[in-house]
DNA sequence: AAAATTTGACCGTC
DNA sequence: GACGGTCAAATTTT
């Protein structure tokens, strides 16, 4: 793929700045609950984020190295985060011209999206599972979905989610195809209630586990972290193998006419244009903080440097 | 009993 | 023939 010249060097300064950050994160720490002051909290929160981001930022990386021979590199079906609606199916270019069990592979027309999330059911949608593969060239299974008003609505979106990793954090890969039409988006309590696809992941150790959005696991049990601390998604370019965007938790993928957009519940929140141009995204927030924090333990060069890692891979 | 999931089979594409 | 997306009967869950 022909993305940074330099990607041993990228990879080294997204390397330094997590280990930079976490170097500097205990320091955050010395408060209890009731000392905890706003800034404290909201630095925490953004040392926790950007931590988890330059995680998930290492990982895409990594996994795109070609012959990096990474854990999960593999075979041509294991591809590494080239994620284009022409490749990601092996389409064939034809509409499949019989409606019978069994019909597969996508016309290159049809629209999707792939995203690397770690909540694969965070998108405010009802789907039903309607089968599971095991993919060659991978550890984990791919599970089917499709909206669960496909035949109240006649709905035809469909998503498939792929483990890609078994870390503490595992990161699912989820592949978006159609476009909703029915209009049965749900809200968040609908959906903290909901009955969720069951999903399985896999952990280090090669067990499985149910699979339990963040969110709703912390909310039913009392636990709530700071908002900025919860999840990220990478949403991924699927035409242009443009730098994956790191998105933090308190955005939420909503549909609207055109696809999705992304709100933000954090006021303190900018907007930076994202070089996609394939309608997949085209507007990214960035959370940052109002005014400089007070102990920052960054100064301004190095918050740059972060703010390069995480946007541009600099 | 109804709804949801599982799983083997089917079938188009490569 | 391999692969993988979908179907649908069987099974499980609510």
């Amino acid at each position: 793929m022909a993305c940074e010249p330099d990607r041993d060097g990228a990879i080294r300064e997204v390397a330094k700045a997590y280990e930079f950050i976490k170097s500097y994160q205990p320091r955050l720490q010395f408060c209890d609950d009731h000392q905890l002051s706003a800034t404290t909290n909201l630095a925490q929160s953004l040392l926790n984020e950007a931590l988890r981001a330059l995680h998930l930022a290492l990982f895409v990386m990594n996994s795109e190295s070609p012959g990096s021979g990474g854990a999960e590199s593999s075979s041509r079906s294991n591809m590494p985060h080239v994620f284009s609606p022409m490749s990601a199916a092996g389409h064939a270019g034809g509409i499949p011209t019989q409606q019978r069990k069994g019909k597969r592979r996508r016309s290159t027309e049809e629209t999707s999206r792939v995203i690397l999330t770690d909540r694969p059911h965070d998108d405010g949608y009802v789907w039903r599972k309607y089968g599971e593969k095991k993919i060659n060239g991978t550890h984990f299974t791919r599970n089917y979905f499709r909206c669960s008003y496909k035949y109240d609505s006649g709905c035809q979106a469909t998503k498939q989610i792929q483990q890609q990793s078994s870390n503490d954090l595992p990161m699912f890969q989820v592949t978006y195809s159609s476009e909703h039409t029915c209009n049965c988006t749900i809200t968040t309590n609908e959906y903290i209630n909901a009955d969720l696809p069951q999903l399985s992941y896999r952990n280090p150790n090669g067990t499985s586990s149910p699979m339990v959005d963040n969110v709703i696991k912390h909310e039913q049990e009392g636990l709530l972290l700071p908002p900025l601390a919860e999840a990220s998604t990478v949403l991924l370019d699927s035409m242009s193998c443009q730098e994956p965007l790191v998105l933090s938790d308190p955005y939420n993928l909503s549909p609207n006419h055109d696809g999705y957009h992304m709100t933000s519940t954090n006021d303190c929140a900018s907007f930076f244009p994202c070089g996609s141009t394939d309608g997949y995204i085209e507007l990214a927030q960035m959370v940052l903080p109002p005014e400089p924090l007070e102990d920052n333990p960054f100064n301004d060069a190095e918050l740059d440097l972060l703010y390069n890692s995480l946007i541009y891979n600099k």
